[in-house]
DNA sequence: TCACACGTTGACGTTAACGTTAACGTAATT
DNA sequence: AATTACGTTAACGTTAACGTCAACGTGTGA
């Protein structure tokens, strides 16, 4: 084979075509480039996306849909792969993580107090259109 | 009993009780005011909030911890109590209430799937810490 | 060759949710 | 009477997260 392309060379995206998939505009990912959350590699001045990058641009939005600042999110993101081989850098990651999921635990209680409350004003609701006829 | 205070008067608030007890500024109080999220009425020129204020207040700071808007936690609390009488407004709101918790059905998820990814990285760290030594 | 679709980098505009400052009134202490 | 502590309105300032130009380069099919 004379091919000088590598059998198994990642999956690899256009701006565009991110944008699309995850329906936001090519401002939004530059803006987060611009933030350091994402820094896809270059052909000539083009930017190349790899796998991790649309990962990542996952994680970003899914922080997002939870009311996440970018920076926030940047946080966990950065909680997900190790960075510090150090023991001391270690101990403090895993403090920032359990402190995030104390977080998360009481927005869920919220959450789920939330959705209790709607689903007694939908019974309510439901129950009143039964007496009105 | 000469008194003329009703015995069962509700409690009510100065803005600087509100404000202490759930740790936000005056200014947030008068800026949800103007918003139309809270409505307290007036001794002389000063505020006095009722019960029902602090619920929505209550409320309201519920949503911020969600992520929602001020707008958004404006509509849910409207659908707690029942505005319209009429029998095809009230399916509009049950629509309304299903949309709603759908949407907040969706952040669980995310939510619970961003706890899963904290744990699994608490874990990864606990472990490489072992290898350190 | 020329239009056209796509990419690029600035740079200014916009909205939400308050912060901050100014300028003032009022009620209780000192 | 003066200070202190609280309240008021009005208005401009700030930050985050993009939107919206403008001005330009690049490849490709008619």
């Amino acid at each position: 084979m004379a091919s000088s392309k590598p059998e198994h060379a990642e999956k690899s995206y256009l701006i565009r075509e991110l944008a699309e998939e995850f329906n936001v505009t090519t401002r939004t990912l530059r803006f987060y480039e611009e933030k350091g959350l994402l820094k896809p590699s270059r052909i000539g001045a083009t930017r190349v996306y790899s796998a991790a990058d649309r990962t990542r641009l996952k994680l970003i939005l899914r922080g997002k849909r939870l009311g996440l600042s970018l920076d926030e999110s940047a946080e966990i993101i950065l909680m997900y792969d190790p960075v510090g081989t150090n023991s001391k850098q270690i101990l403090t990651l895993i403090d920032a993580i359990q402190d995030k999921r104390l977080h998360l635990e009481k927005q869920k209680q919220d959450l789920e107090q939330t959705l209790e409350d709607l689903e007694l004003a939908e019974a309510k609701c439901v129950e009143s259109l039964k007496h009105i006829h």
